[in-house]
DNA sequence: GCAAGGTC
């Protein structure tokens, strides 16, 4: 459709920056921003018109009722709701100025489900729903922002419902769940302590515990394998195996003798072959998270938080996003000779600016609404702290590393044979380092190889029978967690850092020796949410909310049936909640005791005190995870016995010994040692 | 105070 004549449109964009891109596109002029505030004028439609921006969601769910069930809710501005959120005042103020002017409204944020929401409640609180229209674009670039404001929509009813949806229904459940955790937590120890649940944390929280309590339940499986090295010229190479390891004690000696008595190997085959490493893709914000972690050691968190700043001060673009390709629109060559007027990257840019066509490599994750980061190519105005300097010099490096040359190495692989064991020896090294050069986080393996020979005998120097643990699943990281959440697609680029962040200022998780750990808080309200709320530790509920949210979105569910089916599903829940705490409260009843985990009733885990769950073969009982390490240390040793001969007791001294047997499993076998 | 989702 086309718009209606009118005699003034206020155009609302989702942020600043968005507004003055729109601004650019329709050819309006900036004026006033006196409030701190930008926006712009200029004429659409033949009639007069206002850009103004938002600055992300700047109303907010607020509750109408303290305690827990809680259903009822209201959208109110959110310097009214949220801590830390004063700064939105001014952009409603400017909006709700404009507006009394206004006779038309375009509600042109992102077009997502949030941006319709933003959009939207904007315009029904300071303006009139009843004349409103939406704009849909899929990049902000000049061409399609004047596109789309040729055509616009209708308000988008669907989007909105879906998006109003969503908010009602992490809402209803992170605030009930949250408040009836508080309300335990507050019988049990008598204290008052911030406690909360969500659909994105309590399945990462989740994720977190089952790792560990893997991690510390493992008992390794032993096996042997052989290291062969070989002597050419006076040095000394080891070789690879090109055979399963032997794993069992008495095949590993008996090929071993067999290889020293044949004293040599046989060179069988040589291959030479290039290889080129294509460059990396600029950075996505993932990309950028797991990169500054790696070589920078910032959290996620932090980086989200720097890159942040650097975008505001128009050091680099947007950097909330999932794409990992630069705008065909983007003009390289400008940014190229920008960034070369900063002394570290003179030479590296004449380099690409002596190349005919700069065309950058680009990922396969894209991103409606943002292209990959980059750097404008605005020199720094100020002196940027260490911090800020090192990151925006990761992310210029990734930016001129995509228009780089292939790094090219040179790869020899030998075969090698003694009898009927195979064995490699590879070796390479740097013929062109091209984009590793300015992207210099990255260290190409070189290996040095001796020049042989096919058919070329050389001799073995040694032989050894090696003893080999396997290992537990690692410890995750703030990284690896971030990830985990991106991997099953919960939380949002913008938010999974600070979900994160939450975590640990609840106290939920901890920083530890090399990695995140869950604090026994955090595992107590794992298991209390299991035991009450099962859903809301599950990545189903994302799952789930999404089918309801597009059948919302396509109209063939009423977001008020939606949300319905959730006030039916929690409230029984959380009544039963609030009866076991009543009946805690007046009965002295151990039950909350039970659920936390600390059961005066029943019979106790003999190694940690916990309720036990269960019992050891003599009859000793255990906890959960307890048992679970005991069945563990039972379950292995018949493989230990197979494969080295140990008898039960050195098997016990070995895995206390290792470090790679879990806490608890050296719990149980510090436990059973007595009988030694 | 509590969610998750935007962004200064």
């Amino acid at each position: 459709m086309s718009l209606m004549s009118a005699d003034v449109y206020l155009i609302i964009a989702e942020k600043p920056k968005a507004a003055a891109k729109i601004a650019y596109a329709l050819r309006f002029k900036k004026a006033g921003g006196k409030s701190g505030v930008p926006f712009w004028i200029g004429r659409l439609n033949g009639a007069k018109a206002y850009i103004a921006p938002a600055a992300g969601h700047l109303y907010s769910l607020k509750p109408r009722s303290p305690g827990y069930p809680v259903f009822e809710y209201e959208w109110a501005p959110r310097y009214e709701v949220e801590r830390g959120a004063a700064y939105t005042r001014k952009f409603l103020t400017l909006i709700s100025k404009l507006s009394k002017s206004a006779t038309a409204y375009i509600n042109a944020c992102d077009y997502d489900i949030e941006g319709s929401v933003i959009g939207y409640l904007i315009i029904r609180f300071l303006g009139d729903e009843k004349r409103a229209y939406r704009v849909k674009f899929s990049s902000l670039t000049p061409e399609d922002l004047s596109a789309a404001f040729k055509k616009v929509s209708p308000l988008d009813t669907g989007m909105i419902e879906a998006g109003l949806c969503r908010h009602e229904l992490d809402w209803i459940w992170g605030i009930n769940v949250s408040r009836a955790l508080m309300e335990i937590f507050k019988a049990v120890t008598g204290k008052r302590y911030v406690l909360s649940a969500g659909r994105v944390q309590s399945p990462t929280l989740m994720e977190a515990l089952k790792r560990q309590n893997e991690r510390s339940t493992f008992v390794p499986e032993i096996y042997f394998t052989l290291d062969v090295w070989v002597e050419v010229n006076g040095k000394k190479f080891k070789l690879t195996n090109e055979f399963a390891p032997p794993l069992t004690r008495e095949d590993s000696i008996r090929i071993a003798k067999y290889l020293r008595r044949a004293g040599e190997a046989q060179v069988v085959s040589v291959k030479e072959e290039p290889k080129s490493l294509r460059p990396p893709p600029p950075f996505n914000l993932p990309d950028l998270q797991t990169e500054a972690s790696r070589v920078l050691g910032l959290s996620p968190s932090q980086t989200l938080r720097i890159a942040e700043g650097l975008y505001l001060n128009s050091l680099i673009s947007y950097p909330r996003t999932n794409s990992q390709r630069l705008p065909p629109s983007l003009n390289n060559r400008k940014i190229v000779e920008g960034l070369s007027r900063i002394n570290v990257y003179q030479g590296y840019c004449r380099k690409i600016l002596s190349m005919a066509e700069l065309r950058p490599a680009s990922g396969k994750k894209v991103d409606p609404a943002h292209p990959a980061i980059y750097p404008t190519g605005y020199t720094p105005n100020r002196k940027l702290s260490r911090r800020e300097w090192r990151l925006y010099d990761l992310i210029v490096r990734r930016y001129l590393a995509a228009f780089g040359p292939a790094a090219k190495m040179s790869y020899t692989t030998y075969e090698l044979r003694v009898g009927d064991y195979r064995f490699s020896l590879k070796g390479g090294f740097i013929v062109n380092p091209g984009w590793t050069e300015v992207y210099r986080f990255i260290n190409l393996r070189q290996k040095e190889v001796p020049r042989l020979r096919e058919g070329e005998r050389i001799s073995i120097a040694s032989v050894k029978v090696v003893r080999k643990y396997s290992v537990p699943p690692p410890k995750y990281t703030k990284v690896t967690l971030l990830k985990w959440m991106e991997s099953v697609d919960i939380g949002t680029e913008a938010t999974r850092a600070d979900i994160l962040e939450v975590l640990f200022k609840r106290g939920y998780l901890k920083q530890g020796s090399n990695g995140v750990e869950v604090t026994e808080l955090g595992s107590e309200v794992a298991s209390l949410l299991g035991r009450f709320f099962n859903e809301i530790v599950s990545v189903n509920l994302t799952r789930s909310f999404e089918e309801k949210l597009e059948m919302v979105k396509a109209g063939k569910m009423a977001r008020k049936e939606v949300v319905k089916e959730a006030v039916e599903y929690l409230r029984p829940r959380l009544e039963e909640v609030k009866d076991l705490i009543k009946k805690y409260r007046s009965e002295e009843a151990t039950y909350l005791h039970e659920v936390l985990g600390r059961g005066i009733k029943g019979r106790k885990c003999a190694i940690c005190g916990r309720l036990a769950e269960g019992s050891t073969d003599d009859g000793v009982p255990l906890c959960g995870l307890h048992l679970r390490a005991y069945r563990n240390v039972i379950s292995r040793y018949s493989l230990w016995k197979e494969r080295s001969g140990v008898g039960f007791c050195k098997y016990l001294r070995s895995i206390i010994k290792s470090s790679k047997t879990g806490k608890l499993a050296k719990e149980i076998a510090s436990y059973l040692m007595r009988e030694c």
